[in-house]
DNA sequence: GATTGATGTGTAACCGGTTACACAATATGA
DNA sequence: TCATATTGTGTAACCGGTTACACATCAATC
């Protein structure tokens, strides 16, 4: 690979027309820039984006934090801030900290460290650590952080009410709410919409893990304790779960069971019967992530500090038909 | 940020010796190495990696390239690309072609550019590009490239043959494939393996696209010309589709129709009924093409150029039981 | 003809690590 | 005691870009 010295060399200029011709700044001559061009083409020159770097401190590189790429959420995220980032010349480091605070700890060190020009951030550890300290900007997704971190999310309370009007609308009288890990802000915000609407409809409201396993469990133990026409479950693995279960019980849906999932991911559409589901609009959560970050990279102030996208209730085969309550 | 001269001036010594303490290299006296890690956690110093780099020609930087992160058979792929660089100290880059040979050649360039130290590619675009000439190392996974470049893949034949053969003895008769785009060898061998040994119970060969709507046309499609009780998808996606297709026309699962899909990503168990399939080691595969990368940037040379690995059929309940054929 | 400003170019320092090399000081062995 | 390792440390060059600054040249203006 050749270097910029070997350009000017064979252009006969210095080193600082070759790199203002690159980066076309200040005044070059036509004739040298001709000669600086021709010489690039012929050594198949490409600049040293590390060089590069170290002088500039901008590394062109954006550190992508989620839990696990592996949970179907996330790679619609991923791919909405790989593609708004390559768009702007940007690449994506992407890591999976499984919500352990120390893997999150070491990840966000190595970045630094590598001079990353951003980091956006899907975390748990909301409170604890010191993101406000750190010297890249950050962008939180689907978590809300404290102080004046940027963040993007859906409006999960408005989705939990959503979902329960939509449940009692097509005739379900008896509510379940099958929950994440209440630890969790966003899930949370879920459940109460939903029981606040639902009111005097709930029948119950249990705790599950977001993986498909426990889920399983989970409702096996509804099933086995609770009668109930109408499930919101706080994400679509779970209402995924939640259908499995029910079939196996030979519980017909949507006729004796409404079910009706959170996210809108792809999953929703390829189950059987498809899943009835209030969706975020994850790729533009992803992609606002993403463009908000890089204006802060270019200096640029961002107006409000915390995004909040709209919901909308995505009606499937998990529910009935509006006039078929029966 | 402080910088080892900084360090190197509260511990009052060289910057060479900072260094040395921290790459535990060459001689350094016991006093000078606690004055320096005195002064490194007084500072908080970090080494900028980014300098490091620019000597070492070593970023610490592997590139994943894959054709859509959001395809399901992806994420785990990443997943233990990441773990398995994270475990080494490389962080990885995610990139994504849509199968197209214009983004990748470019997504080259930049990681080039930025002297990742490895790729790690899923491509169609076999034959055309230059992979072998260039500099860095490469390792293709789940397709063949020429040359050689190391490569891992399943085994597609054996698993087309161990579909058939498992349709065949669980009481179906009439078979049909739908395969993906033919035009990957990796799906032709799937393919092949299953005709092989099917033979004369073969009913048709079809050919889907991968994606969840195109399977839903060719399902269709499928029903609509052809009838059968056992099919084999080239994978897990089309599969799920066969299914709901199936579901929608009244067909049951298994009792009138077994299906069998490819891969044995997490979907084939959240669907139901759930998923027979072929299961590749998706994640071991992964891992594996890490391993050997990290082998080659380390300069170890590999032995076997071309790694495949066995799939197993995995049971679930979309084919019957043995015993229960009819 | 002198002053001014725009244009064009090269030298060398700089970014922040790493390391070859020179030079000491001390220890070992004959 | 003198030659030879062994150990310890600092200086300065280097990686490959970028850019401040100095210096030229030339046209326009007074």
């Amino acid at each position: 690979m050749s270097t910029i010295r070997e350009v000017a060399k064979v252009a006969n200029v210095s080193v600082a027309t070759v790199s203002r011709v690159m980066n076309e700044k200040g005044y070059v001559s036509e004739k040298a820039r001709t000669a600086v061009l021709q010489a690039i083409k012929q050594l198949d020159y490409r600049p040293n984006r590390v060089a590069r770097s170290l002088f500039q401190k901008r590394s062109g590189l954006i550190g992508l934090i989620v839990p696990d790429i592996t949970n179907p959420f996330f790679p619609q995220l991923a791919r909405a801030v790989e593609d708004m980032a390559h768009q702007h010349g940007f690449q994506v480091i992407l890591c999976n900290t499984d919500e352990q605070f120390q893997k999150e700890q070491e990840y966000i060190q190595s970045l630094e460290a590598m001079h990353v020009d951003g980091l956006i951030i899907t975390t748990n550890y909301s409170n604890n650590p010191n993101y406000e300290e750190l010297e890249v900007p950050i962008v939180a997704l689907d978590r809300v952080l404290q102080g004046a971190i940027p963040t993007v999310t859906s409006n999960g309370h408005d989705g939990g009410k959503k979902a329960a009007q939509f449940l009692l609308d097509h005739g379900a009288t008896e509510l379940v709410v099958i929950s994440g890990p209440s630890k969790l802000p966003t899930i949370r915000k879920r459940r109460d919409g939903f029981e606040e609407i639902a009111g005097k409809h709930l029948v119950a409201s249990i705790e599950s893990p977001f993986h498909f396993q426990g889920a399983l469990g989970a409702a096996n133990y509804l099933f086995d304790h609770y009668d109930c026409n109408g499930i919101f479950a706080a994400n679509d693995v779970i209402a995924a779960a939640t259908i499995q279960v029910a079939a196996e019980r030979g519980i017909a849906i949507p006729d004796q069971l409404q079910i009706i999932g959170y996210d809108g991911i792809e999953l929703g559409q390829m189950i059987s019967p498809p899943l009835t589901t209030i969706a975020q609009p994850i790729y533009q959560m992803g992609e606002l992530a993403a463009k908000l970050l890089i204006q802060r990279i270019e200096g640029k102030e961002i107006a409000a500090v915390h995004h909040e996208l709209m919901v909308e209730v995505i009606e499937r085969e998990t529910t009935k038909r509006k006039g078929e309550e029966s």
